[in-house]
RNA sequence: CGGGGUAUAGCGCAGCCCGGCUAGCGCACCUGGUUUGGGACCAGGGGGUCGCAGGUUCGAAUCCUGCUACCCCGACCA
């Protein structure tokens, strides 16, 4: 089966692209660097978003929407953010196409030449806080929690469907709050928040944490992310949380008057999460046979493929099927009957194990007979046969375990994939040739971090919020730490 | 931006060295029939500016020059 399928262990990177485009989730386009993220990819975006914005609303978080446009002059205004993001923008010099004298083509008017170029938004912080410097003036404009689901633009290198592209979706929350402490607990708030809708619908267990200077958002004060690990060892960030203290308040002059009539610069957060979830959704579940989808998030949760022969036995099957579907449907399960005739039963079963529905019904005339069905469960493969009247019982359930499931298995694989060691071979053999994450004592210096960095390709992923206290010595310098942080090579 | 590779039907490829009839194969697609409990079979059929632009030649998918795009591996990054 599978044979579409690269092995995951033949080469896990061709795996992985095969299963995006096979599967039908996303594939390269026309443009450079950026993907066409194809019906079926889109819907589990679609819940990913639906789960999320709902989240956030629970938190008093609204929506809005600002420019795809930033003028150039307000990225300079925070000198960090310039230099962090100036080697990946796209910039609009002009804004009119013209016939090519020639008569071949069209070109750039170079007339139409803009006064200020403007930079497609990697990022909304600058547009942002140069509109928020109108809203805010005093403190009861104050917490400002606004959210917005929007597309960026990074110009990389080198491109991976879902995991890096020129163009991407997410969402970016941008708050203003009257104290530092407020803020801090926003941010916070807001990571586990992500943890929390990480671990529960996309089943993937991450860690929490701080990041180092070198892994900080570019004009953050503070960054912290969950880290999740992938099938092959490698770490992926899954999403951040930013405390930006006062920078962007003072780059644009946001200043709000207090409680005592005291004016004082806002404190702020960003945050987000993007497309590449989907990704890290992949990378965490899936097998050779294609994608597992938690049923939290699978757009269809439930297939019933009917196995009759000839035309007759296609309609007796049918209203036996329907009348399942319906009992599930009614239990707000989202389920397909697929009725073409035009497959045959063995290639939907490879067909929805590849697209990664969580359960599968088969009903025959056998289950006619017998008032049977025969289920399936995508994650381990495993069949069983249960009486048809059992179904409305047994789905939900099923889809529960599913869930939990492959969020235990994934946890006991990063579990068994997290090392802490203090010895620094073992921690180049992890690093080298077994993957995984980790937990070694670091003495915290920029240079050491940098110096490990070259010679294991490892990184700091995060200073875990949950690591106790512990006297001990760097792993590579031998110098004074205070706590394990956790290494590992990322993507 | 460095190193490697690829570009021929919707997809995957052969043909290219050593130029020569109508450019071929598998999958997919269309028609008809037989099939249907793990990617069915038979018969027939449609589909190509051989990435683009020049050049060499009686003749170019094939040789030469230039360009472009994409993929993989590095450096950089969510």
């Amino acid at each position: 089966m599978a044979k579409f399928l690269t092995n995951r262990e033949e080469s896990y990177t061709q795996w992985y692209n095969d299963l995006v485009i096979k599967a039908g989730l996303a594939e390269n386009s026309a443009v450079r660097g950026c993907m066409v993220i194809k019906p079926y990819g889109y819907a589990i975006w679609e819940k990913m978003q639906g789960e999320l914005d709902k989240l956030l609303k629970a938190t008093g978080h609204v929506n809005a929407y600002f420019p795809l446009f930033i003028p150039k002059s307000f990225f300079s205004r925070e000198a960090a953010h310039v230099e962090g993001f100036a080697k990946e923008c796209a910039i609009v010099t002009h804004y009119r196409l013209k016939n090519s004298p020639d008569g071949k083509g069209i070109i750039v008017d170079p007339e139409a030449k803009l006064e200020e170029e403007l930079i497609i938004r990697p990022t909304s912080e600058t547009i942002i806080w140069n509109t928020y410097r109108d809203w805010i003036q005093s403190y009861r404009d104050l917490p400002l929690l606004i959210n917005q689901w929007a597309n960026v633009v990074r110009w990389e290198m080198r491109t991976r469907l879902f995991l890096r592209t020129a163009e991407f979706l997410w969402q970016e929350g941008h708050t203003a709050h009257a104290t530092s402490g407020e803020a801090v607990n926003e941010a916070r708030l807001i990571l586990d928040l992500y943890a929390s809708f990480v671990e529960n619908y996309l089943a993937i267990p991450v860690f929490r944490g701080r990041k180092t200077e070198s892994e900080r958002f570019a004009g953050a004060v503070d960054t912290y992310a969950i880290e999740a690990l992938m099938q092959d060892g490698k770490a992926l960030q899954a999403g951040t949380s930013h405390f930006l203290g006062q920078n962007f308040a003072k780059a644009f002059d946001v200043r709000f008057t207090d409680q005592n009539g005291k004016l004082d610069h806002v404190w702020a957060t960003s945050w987000g999460t993007s497309t590449r979830l989907i990704g890290a959704l992949i990378m965490t579940h899936s097998d050779n046979n294609g994608l597992v989808l938690p049923p939290k998030l699978a757009p269809v949760q439930v297939v019933i493929v009917p196995i009759y022969k000839g035309g007759e036995g296609a309609e007796r099957i049918r209203p036996y099927a329907e009348r399942i579907k319906e009992s599930l449907a009614n239990l707000g399960i989202s389920v397909k009957f697929d009725d073409r005739d035009t497959q045959k039963p063995g290639w939907k079963f490879a067909e929805y194990e590849l697209k990664g529905v969580p359960v599968r019904i088969a009903v025959g005339q056998r289950d006619l007979e017998n008032n049977t069905v025969e289920i399936a469960r995508r994650d381990t493969l495993e069949k069983t046969t249960i009486n048809a009247d059992a179904v409305v019982e047994y789905v939900p359930s099923l889809l529960d375990e599913i869930q939990q499931a492959i969020f235990k298995k994934a946890l006991k694989f990063r579990e068994e994939n997290t090392f802490t060691t203090d010895n620094w071979d073992e921690f180049v053999d992890i690093m080298e040739n077994r993957g995984g994450f980790a937990l070694a004592h670091f003495d915290g210096s920029r240079e050491t971090e940098e110096k490990i960095k070259d010679l294991t390709k490892a990184t700091v992923r995060c200073i875990p919020f949950d690591s106790h206290d512990e006297k001990g010595k760097c792993i590579l310098t031998g110098n004074p730490s205070e706590r394990r942080v956790l290494f590992a090579r990322a993507y």
